[in-house]
DNA sequence: GCTATAATTGAACAATTGTTCAAACTAGAA
DNA sequence: TTCTAGTTTGAACAATTGTTCAATTATAGC
């Protein structure tokens, strides 16, 4: 029977926004989504595609869940905040790392793996663009500044995700995490 | 005759940050320190031994640069405004990553390598505690709101500088990153 | 059933990894 | 010079790495 590929995907994003490129070995792979070497490079290629295939999978996933709560809340600005919420509060449940995996692969691989970093760069220019959209919005609604530059604050937005979401692997009570986000979001230039 | 033992870590540092531990290799080191194998493991004792002494090296010269920093202006807010300013705003003769080579590490390391990830995270509360005293200064000073709660600012400031080196690993101009820059500090609770 | 195409298997490979250690070298005291 | 304690050397090792491929198994059309 043949596997399912975009389970395959999956779990192969799960394992490698933990351990990262380099720290992921074949045979974590091999084992995490039980699958003989020869079925995954079949299947993917190599080593280097399958972690391309995961970026693209956490991408699409990421901006699929910022329009989700832009669709959710009349209010755009407060979709954004719910949005960054649920990715920096952590819920004791769920396994994710706090990490985004397209800034940890950034931060990890040099130029001896370009080609993967620009990968993942790409990747985080499309959720910004996502970002932008919803600000623009917002303009609409009238909730923002009429003034204010989206693409700015979106730049602005992905500091500050990336801020938190690094600072949020170490030992942060949630009441100081929830303190800077409010504090982050209290600063937009709010609509006159 | 016997190796320099500062120049030795400081090259191991430059190393190790650029590549992070898992990515660099033994047999990189021995080219960059030029030492041999059997040197490296007399003076340092393994990889992860001499990985430790570079985080040790990093954060003491971290907390010097900020000293150094309070100790050149009267102002302890510009004075921190400057500091983040020289790591942010890449001055195109430097080598150094914009990263931050504490973050990184706690980024690139899981359970596997436990020990390691904490010595950076101890290595950041060092960080953090520094800053946390420059805004009592800078109170003391006269230049920050009496209500202030420094160790939150210090831990705000934490998190603004991590997401500025994140993203500036990506390709933003001088003045996207300034124009953060200044907004970032603006918002501080500035004396009545 | 039979055949042909597609998919999976897992032992094996060459390259690379962190590390060791006996031998060679060095510098200073006698 | 001779001795000795401290260093450095670099070939070698065992373990791990990403990857391959001939053999096996499964699937579907007749």
């Amino acid at each position: 029977m043949k596997y399912d590929r975009v389970q395959a995907i999956e779990k192969a994003t799960g394992l490698f926004w933990k351990l990262g490129f380099q720290g992921t070995k074949m045979r974590d792979l091999q084992e995490h989504l039980d699958m003989r070497p020869g079925s995954i490079y079949a299947g993917f290629g190599s080593k280097e595609l399958l972690f391309k295939e995961a970026l693209n999978h956490y991408t699409e996933q990421s901006i699929q869940q910022i329009r989700l709560c832009a669709s959710q809340h009349d209010n755009a600005l407060i979709a954004l905040y719910e949005f960054v919420k649920a990715i920096v509060i952590v819920t004791g449940d769920t396994q994710k790392p706090t990490n985004c995996f397209l800034a940890k692969t950034v931060a990890e691989l040099d130029n001896n793996n370009a080609e993967i970093s620009l990968w993942a760069q790409s990747g985080l220019n499309k959720v910004e663009e996502e970002f932008a959209a919803v600000f623009t919005k917002a303009q609409a609604q009238g909730f923002l500044d009429q003034k204010a530059d989206c693409l700015r604050l979106a730049k602005w937005l992905q500091v500050q995700i990336m801020g938190l979401r690094t600072y949020g692997q170490l030992q942060v009570s949630k009441e100081d995490m929830t303190d800077m986000l409010d504090h982050m979001f209290s600063s937009l230039p709010k609509a006159a």
